[in-house]
DNA sequence: CGCTGTCTTGAGCTTGTTCAACTCCTGTGG
DNA sequence: CCACAGGAGTTGAACAAGCTCAAGACAGCG
């Protein structure tokens, strides 16, 4: 039952539109297996599961997750990481001043769950953005000492301190930027994650809601609609619905990182 | 003119001062190896050193550091991992827009330097705020299978994991918060972590200076002098020149997350 | 085609910043 | 031990950034 290949299929092709309509051709939501973050480990997996008896449904492919829907819970006991395949994923944290505090958006490629590891459980809330698909691996029934467990181990350490140096760069550009360079860093941010994984076009998804921006960005929503809007009069960006062009990535990134 | 010539002694201030007289015994600034971080590990390489012929040098005990000096640089090769004994340290990270962040404090009994060990080179500049001293425990020399190094794996992951969980709610504190709040839960925090180390006291230690405290926070150095006046106005704290005693720890709390 | 939730736009207000003057603290050298 | 110098901290006033409240415009969807 080795059906990598066939549960990896090509991604379904876009027609290329211009943009400056508000509705507009759909972009690419699903990433490649090669370029996923979860591969290494996927394909490690696939290639001994002969070897090893792995249990059943350690690997499970493209689950679809409908909008909206949760993946886990804040709190709920850690058992798989998750790489997303189709769509965006957002997490929030439980806050105990604001009603609900985003701390993560997650882009196709991207892994999901890891922080969990260690506390045991999964510490946001993770639901899909729109209508997404995920990968998961079992990690809590993997053979306590074998090869993958080591290999997982040598990943998670690498992942966990890169997680740690990108948090704290992100409260650092967060706490001394004004809105403007925050919110031209977040666009950059977007699109370079999408250039990573294949994914970019001259316009790019924008697939959360103005008010999961704002607090993502620690701001009021308003403002963010006021200085998406000034960044479109300055001709840097064209916005669509849930979409952004960037016309001039070299002016938004001197804006997002100007004394 | 600066007329205070002959009233500079142990002279009471008038009511309304703004500085509460230091009439306390020293603090203490020392942490106990049993209440050290870097214990757990310390004392598994002490107590095997016999056995498992470690490298000279790969456990250094108190090593002093001068007030202001640096215990390594950003972008140094990672070599160690340091536990702070006595006295207290920043993190400061180099940044495009401001000359210099402060991304944390570092006190006695806490880890520093962690992070380091995925990408193979320090993040950020660590520097002492006073006279204080540090123990080293290399870990690029460790043979590579061994039970210290299986340990410190496992210790390293679940350190990690929790940073990575403390530096994500500091982003939501610092980015939603007000001044006022950041400033109180930046308070309750110090103090929580002084007594974790057995080093609480009616009053505790503010070693970092007020403009280490604003970019730490994100704030103007005079607002964080305005907040702490707020603050002992309301009589919250009393402040001292590099000391600060909480008189009402539960309304304090309750500032810091008040809706 | 109308409903509902998201997004945009406007006006007044709160918070925190900037700039500048001043006071206080601490270490250093007579 | 005292005076001094320089850095750290405090205070005030004017200004700017972002927030709140409120109303209206525009999607997407039944």
């Amino acid at each position: 039952m080795r059906n990598h290949t066939s549960s990896c299929q090509k991604t379904p092709r876009q027609s290329g539109r211009k943009f400056h309509t508000p509705t507009q051709a759909p972009l690419i939501r699903t990433v490649e297996c090669d370029k996923c973050g979860l591969d290494p480990l996927c394909a490690l997996l696939a290639y001994d599961e002969g070897d090893v008896e792995l249990p059943e449904g350690t690997l499970l492919r493209k689950q679809p997750v409908s909008a909206s829907e949760r993946v886990f819970r804040a709190g709920a006991p850690f058992h798989s990481v998750f790489a997303v395949k189709t769509g965006a994923f957002k997490s929030v944290m439980p806050s105990a001043t604001t009603p609900e505090q985003v701390v993560g958006f997650h882009l196709p490629g991207e892994l999901i769950g890891l922080e969990g590891m260690a506390s045991g459980t999964y510490p946001y809330t993770v639901s899909a953005l729109d209508d997404a698909s995920i990968c998961a691996l079992r990690i809590d029934n993997l053979p306590e000492t074998s090869v993958e467990r080591d290999k997982l181990t040598a990943g998670i350490i690498d992942l966990l301190s890169s997680e740690v140096a990108f948090q704290r760069g992100l409260a650092a550009t967060l706490i001394h930027q004004s809105g403007e360079q925050r919110l031209a860093a977040f666009l950059i941010d977007l699109s370079e994650r999408y250039t990573d994984r294949g994914l970019a076009n001259v316009e790019i998804s924008l697939p959360m809601s103005r008010a999961d921006i704002a607090s993502f960005l620690g701001l009021a929503p308003e403002t963010v609609t006021r200085l998406l809007t000034r960044l479109q009069n300055s001709g840097l960006i064209d916005i669509g619905y849930r979409h952004v062009a960037i016309n001039n990535i070299d002016a938004l990134t001197a804006l997002a990182s100007s004394n």
